[in-house]
DNA sequence: CATTTAGTTTGCCAAATGGAATAGCTTTGT
DNA sequence: ACAAAGCTATTCCATTTGGCAAACTAAATG
């Protein structure tokens, strides 16, 4: 069992399931109990709860165990740390698409010039 | 081999390994050949090309060989929806602090109202 | 105290991953 | 014609999923 996760990593690995994405999409609007968490899906708790302990082991979701429900909540800095890098990613092909786009013009425009 | 995938459990998937962000930050710079994008892992060729199939398969880049030299380029479109839902996620749970940051304002000038 | 409720633990399974190693197979260059 | 370059195909391995079922613990509730 590895432990050790870089955060991108974390992040997006628990965020590749659809269970998983759907959890997270529930907890941004507040805390909730497994219970709860689990109700929309067509599952067995103790399969839905090995996602809940990914989210955990992940760093997206904490959770706290009180009486016998334990309540998860979401940890927003991985979720954060990711749309960071996706929009680095997205600078960087749109400065290139932008370059792209600018050559295209001046190339249209020199075309005009030898026609005229 | 499930060939099926959501473009966001496509895009999660093929982002949640390190060497595949690595590759798809060189190639959001501009397209490059396989032995160019190999090169900064210690790694073989057939491992690093594994990993190439996984980002064509999810969909993240595109590749086409011409001679013995196959060049692949990023396809934006999947990068662009993780992006989109990570960022509805971040606005739903910011309307949620930002309504608790409201909340405790209301409280605090109330305690002042109660003071005065 | 008996019973539901809410989680947890354990064991099982088939499939996918991430890596290594080796041996091909086309194209290019000399 | 031959060698090198650039990828491909195949096989192997340990680990990690994503799901199941069944038994178990602990806390509310009547």
């Amino acid at each position: 069992m590895e432990n050790y996760y870089a955060p991108l990593d974390a992040a997006f690995h628990a965020l590749a399931d659809p269970t998983r994405r759907a959890v997270v999409s529930r907890l941004v609007k507040g805390p909730a109990p497994v219970k709860e968490l689990a109700e929309p899906f067509d599952m067995g708790l103790p399969s839905f709860m090995k996602h809940l302990r990914i989210l955990e082991n992940d760093g997206l979701i904490s959770s706290q165990k009180v009486g016998r429900v334990r309540t998860c909540w979401v940890n927003t800095e991985r979720l954060a740390a990711a749309e960071s890098w996706l929009s680095e990613q997205r600078e960087l092909w749109q400065a290139r698409t932008d370059r792209l786009a600018e050559y295209v013009e001046t190339q249209m425009s020199r075309s005009v010039e030898d026609a005229g």
